[in-house]
DNA sequence: CTTATTGCAAAGCGTTTGCAAGCAC
DNA sequence: GTGCTTGCAAACGCTTTGCAATAAG
């Protein structure tokens, strides 16, 4: 089952629709590639002529999220950040403070500490996010 | 050296000036013992009798931030949260999605890690955040 | 006197919502 | 038809800013 599928039972399940709206922005999810905010979906696919309103956005990846479909992840700059999580591995990020790249990373060991210390608290996790802000390698030579 | 003192410096530094209303903000922080956010701040400085604006507020944070009194932390409910650092130990979070409490931790096999991850990719931690959301065991049992 | 600080009110900005029109089943 | 969707514009909540008054050195 490909994530259209899984979208459009995760609507059908609730009494939603699959409209082509909803449609279109999960074809703009799919073409982000990572990561993205709401206003940056908005802009692409209005420049591919899709005719949307910001408050259907904004109605709309609330279903996405709950669908499992994207997450949220840590905010930026003020706005609401979103990762696409379907068919992507979970991973955590490398920010750089100086050019901004956001490098990709995920280990294992990392992730069973976590459960670790958890477990330690009688805590059962949801979900995490690890952000570490630095200098990357290439910023760090200059 | 105090953080009083700290903060004095910092303001000299920047010709900025140590005003009785900064001392008393220094007070609300000291008082909040931990975490806080501007509105929570602005109350418990306002029920204590100190005449206060936020305006004030929101331009004074900035400084203690730059200072390294505090620190911006995960957003929550859209406010910026804010964690008193100076003369606290560095923590992470587990952030209960049930009752909201907040429980803090410490684990330095997980810092170690992260270095080495950091290593790995040459880039140079200069803060991180990681806050695991999930359910903490008081929650659980109900 | 000169420069920083404060409060007020208004503006900003991302996000949410009420309402009426439009679609899907 | 009935109920979900959408767009528009207005509302919201947190945060920022312009301006004039005030305080510090």
């Amino acid at each position: 089952m490909d994530q259209a599928d899984h979208f459009r039972s995760y609507l059908k399940e609730n009494g939603l629709t699959f409209t082509s709206t909803r449609n279109a922005i999960l074809m703009g999810i799919i073409a982000a590639k990572g990561h993205f905010d709401a206003d940056e979906l908005l802009d692409s696919l209005k420049r591919n002529g899709q005719k949307l309103s910001t408050a259907t956005i904004y109605r709309t990846l609330p279903l996405f999220v709950k669908s499992g479909i994207i997450k949220e992840t840590l905010r930026s700059r003020g706005r609401a950040r979103y990762e696409h999580v379907w068919g992507h591995e979970h991973h955590d990020h490398l920010e750089c403070i100086v050019c901004g790249t956001i490098i990709e990373f995920k280990d294992d060991e990392l992730e069973t500490l976590q459960n670790k210390v958890c477990g330690k608290h009688g805590f059962q996790p949801v979900e995490h996010r690890l952000g570490i802000r630095g200098i990357c390698a290439s910023c760090r030579k200059k």
